[in-house]
DNA sequence: CCTACCGATCGGTAGG
DNA sequence: CCTACCGATCGGTAGG
């Protein structure tokens, strides 16, 4: 059973999806709670601390999900596994996901430094992981991998905007992962 | 010489960009270009009005190169050229693709089913540059066109939030062009 | 382009 | 969890 202050934390991602930080007001969160705002301050310090809140649960749900993938696989499997759990994350907690990838910028300077610093963090995980799949040879020698993790992370952080809760993510990360491992051309010309 | 109009819709830009929509005020436009904030009123209608002229240019930039594109080359030629496109116009026009590509959903109803309409037609002109390369047979016969653009789309949605002017974006465009053409495996295994 | 102002709303607090 | 309130700020307007 969730806690009153949980249901908060909830409908604060969830508007802050939908409206934005600053397009959300205490009193849009009271009345999505059935109470006057005057009465959110006993379950929050402030608006900012909400926002926090949702961030520090995005970054967790994310680093979590690339927690899963197998250390030692081919190197497009990896891809494919740490793809499927990014989009997993964003299609079963959207509103977080949405929130974490967008609003990062109306939090206060110290606490955006905390948060940018998971984000950069998280990044450098997926740049580290095409740099293990051209150390263990699964990928082509002529790689950027700077580059690569950069287009892949990329059609990840835009998820948020196109994916609905009865897309098949597993599929589509597998349709992502296809045309990432083998290219749109699909025969080899080029070195 | 840009009129003081011009300089208002320029400003707009650069701070709904930098603080978002709901995040600049009409007191920090006019501080911007050095008046009092009801003098703004004899150069727009409203900060509404703003917010639509930016998109509406917004929409304009990457239309126009699109139709850059040439109709009759190979097909990864055609996507390099969009891509190459696509990247120009968020470096050269940073704050108004930015604005372009996260402020829209604060548009009231009619204004947002302008734009919103404006971007489906983009990403549908993509999608239709992946079919026709299908067609002309300079794709693998089994790519999902429709996942193709969405995933190079994503990609290119993207770039506002990494995108620094003194990047090549022409080069950076190749790379990742390099990578959707032939994969980052680099030989075909299956099929 | 300015001064002066409008009603509305903001995040947050006091005291219960 | 409520009522009542705080000072600040909001987008916009009137009249010059």
């Amino acid at each position: 059973m969730p806690t009153r202050r949980d249901q908060l934390t909830r409908e604060a991602a969830r508007l802050f999806a939908e409206r934005g930080f600053h397009g959300t007001s205490m009193g849009d969160l009271a009345e999505a709670l059935g109470v006057q705002k005057g009465s959110l301050y006993s379950l929050t310090g402030s608006k900012q601390q909400l926002l926090l809140d949702t961030m520090r649960e995005g970054a967790r749900a994310f680093h979590a999900a690339l927690d899963e993938v197998p250390e030692r696989a081919p190197a497009a499997e990896r891809v494919q596994r740490a793809l499927r759990g990014h989009l997993r994350v964003v299609s079963e907690q959207l509103d977080v996901a949405t929130v974490f990838t967008r609003e990062w910028r109306y939090l206060e300077d110290a606490d955006r430094e905390e948060i940018l610093a998971e984000r950069r963090r998280y990044e450098e995980r997926w740049r580290v992981l095409f740099e293990e799949g051209l150390e263990s040879g699964g990928l082509r020698t002529d790689l950027d991998a700077g580059a690569a993790a950069l287009l892949v992370l990329s059609a990840a952080n835009w998820a948020y905007t196109w994916l609905t809760p009865d897309r098949d993510t597993d599929e589509l990360a597998d349709r992502f992962t296809a045309i990432l491992v083998d290219g749109i051309r699909g025969y080899a010309t080029s070195s």
